[in-house]
DNA sequence: GCCGTTTTCGGCCCGACTGTTTTCAGTCG
């Protein structure tokens, strides 16, 4: 059974759970929380990393001698003596209770060792039957808000997909601006770093008198619940089961609290140390030398105090983005404004709506100088793929087009499927008169991992695929990602000049940001492509903008920032066979 | 458990809100 970087991500984290239940030394279970973070996003795998270098693990931030012993074991063995040991003293089944809003460690070892309750079931039982007032320092209150976050948490509010949560930020935002004092409003939290999704909405308000906020906000007509309501700070719940927390500042405090509601809980750690170190204080007010505020009215002032530059939202991750930001190295990060052109969309011909004609409307409306059209292709028989002839047929549609439209440009393409053998869904002779070729895998998501990266790397190797869409083939909280080996196949699209996709729809968003700082390390160029199958679609591209900036992406990392006279040269070179380029 | 221009010990981020208490512990972000 290969152990893979989640897998020990997830037995630290269990560690730390049990660990805080056990009441251990706080900063012990930090550790462990941290390891498990610093793991999770570690872009390349351990177990291989330690194969190749005989047991020697490189240097990772806050992974000291014995937390590096326990890696080797858990990759050697599958398993954690300490993890058994801590599973013999607690039910393994006790995390789960630490999940609930309002139970933090000390309740939920209160729970397991008064009333012996391991599981969300039995918890629940034991609040019927009102045996949870009993325990000293749990009231009816107490016992209410079980119930009704058990009850709640079975309904299965999770996560919000971006694009989802940000259709309910916005009617928010509207309301908020017209209350009468409101200075600024933003959304700040996992939402303002572009994650790809969403706990809950942190919404921040400058305001000389917070009161008529707090009022206003929790008289907002999508109002279900209200979980707190104080004089600065409040948490609502929405019909549609999203959590909303308010906090509202005076103006001169407005970066240093956009600061810290922006987060992430990692990154701001780093920085009030830093700040310590400078003899400092930080708080969502400001910067603080004893009394006296030095900083806090904007984000770029606390930066400042603490002698950094601004580092961008979607950076703020602690993966390294404070030490670039000393040394001067940080990246300039690409912006929506830099994309010149998309290279995968769809039309009528296959499972896209709107014509080709309205969607080179809408790509130069969209701003773009140049849009790939990419039909599936005819294995894809539910989506209308096409066949060499259909595809002829459209090439000619596009010459007429292309003649006749100005400010945009169309380029022929197809997103071929890649069969299970690796071998691609159209002859070569179709894929040689085409402008671009997106190899795509649709089907047969369960190969083993071995199998599966042998058939893409196979579809690389054909010399007319130019590009890989969607590497991962994942549909964030439906589908997961297939079992690939990431840096093999990033590093034989170098080896064939090959580039990698990133499908900005929200649904994918596949590369993620780990994989774009791969692929950015070993010298791939990303295309960000809106995947549209309407005219609307191309909207998403900016979801891909922000996961791009997440994986420390710039322009010059970015396959389709370059004008089309800088483009055609790098697609051409792999339409060409190698064999017949001769003088 | 990690870390070090305060270096092998003694630190380790900070404040709001709730509920159950009568001054604060627990939880959350």
């Amino acid at each position: 059974m290969p152990v893979h970087n989640a897998d020990i991500a997830a037995v630290f984290a269990e560690i730390a759970d049990l660990l805080e239940i056990e009441d251990a030394n706080p900063f012990r279970i930090r550790a462990y929380r941290n390891a498990a973070r610093v793991l999770k996003d570690f872009p390349q795998d351990i177990r291989a990393l330690l194969a190749r270098s005989g047991g020697n693990l490189p240097k990772l931030p806050g992974i000291g001698e014995d937390l590096a012993a326990k890696i080797r074991e858990i990759v050697a063995t599958g398993g954690c003596a300490l993890l058994q040991r801590l599973r013999g003293e607690l039910p393994s089944s006790i995390t789960d209770l630490l999940k609930i809003p309002g139970l933090g460690p000390k309740r939920v070892r209160a729970l397991y060792h008064d009333l012996g309750v391991q599981t969300p079931a039995q918890l629940l039982r034991a609040a019927r039957e009102n045996r949870v007032t009993r325990l000293p320092g749990f009231g009816d209150k107490t016992q209410q808000n079980i119930l009704q976050a058990i009850e709640a948490h079975a309904g299965g509010a999770g996560r919000f997909k971006l694009s989802v949560a940000s259709q309910y930020a916005e009617g928010l935002i509207a309301y908020l601006r017209r209350i009468r004092g409101v200075r600024q409003v933003e959304v700040a939290g996992s939402f303002r770093r572009m994650r790809e999704t969403v706990g809950d909405l942190d919404l921040l308000v400058a305001a000389a008198d917070a009161g008529p906020v707090m009022q206003r906000f929790i008289q907002y007509e999508e109002v279900k619940t209200t979980l707190a309501s104080g004089s600065t700070r409040a948490s609502i719940v929405l019909r549609c089961g999203l959590q909303v927390d308010l906090r509202v500042v005076d103006p001169a405090n407005y970066g240093a609290a956009l600061l810290y509601f922006t987060g992430s809980k990692a990154h701001n750690i780093v920085l009030r140390r830093m700040a310590q170190e400078r003899g400092l204080k930080l708080n969502e007010y400001g910067v603080f030398r004893g009394a006296k505020m030095v900083a806090g009215a904007t984000e770029e002032s606390v930066y400042a105090a603490l002698d950094l530059p601004y580092i961008a939202p979607e950076l703020r991750e602690d993966r390294g983005e404070i030490e670039a930001a000393h040394a001067g190295r940080l990246p300039r990060l690409v912006e929506r404004a830099s994309l010149r052109g998309d290279l995968h969309s769809h039309t009528t011909a296959s499972d896209g709506h709107d014509s080709l004609r309205a969607m080179a409307l809408a790509a130069r409306a969209a701003g773009l100088e140049y849009l790939a059209i990419t039909e599936h292709s005819r294995r894809l028989a539910m989506t209308r793929g096409l066949d060499p002839r259909r595809l002829a047929k459209q090439c000619d549609e596009i010459d007429r087009l292309n003649a006749e439209l100005s400010g945009i440009t169309l380029l022929k393409g197809i997103e071929v499927d890649v069969l299970a053998d690796g071998s691609l869904d159209l002859p070569d002779s179709a894929l040689a008169q085409l402008d671009i070729v997106i190899a795509a895998v649709h089907s047969k998501f369960d190969l083993p991992r071995d199998r599966q990266t042998e058939r893409i790397l196979r579809a690389l190797g054909n010399p007319y695929v130019t590009l890989l869409a969607h590497p991962t083939g994942r549909l964030i909280g439906e589908r997961k990602a297939y079992d690939v080996d990431m840096l093999r196949i990033v590093r034989e699209a170098k080896q064939r000049g090959c580039y990698l996709e990133l499908d900005a729809q929200p649904d994918r968003l596949d590369l993620t940001d780990v994989h774009c700082q791969m692929a950015k390390q070993e010298g791939v160029l990303v295309a960000i492509d809106s995947d549209a199958h309407s005219t609307f679609d191309f909207a998403n591209l900016r979801y891909g903008i922000g996961q791009a900036r997440r994986g420390w992406l710039e322009a010059g990392d970015v396959l389709n920032t370059r004008p089309l006279a800088k483009l055609r040269p790098l697609l051409r070179r792999r339409a060409v066979p190698p064999r017949r380029r001769k003088a």
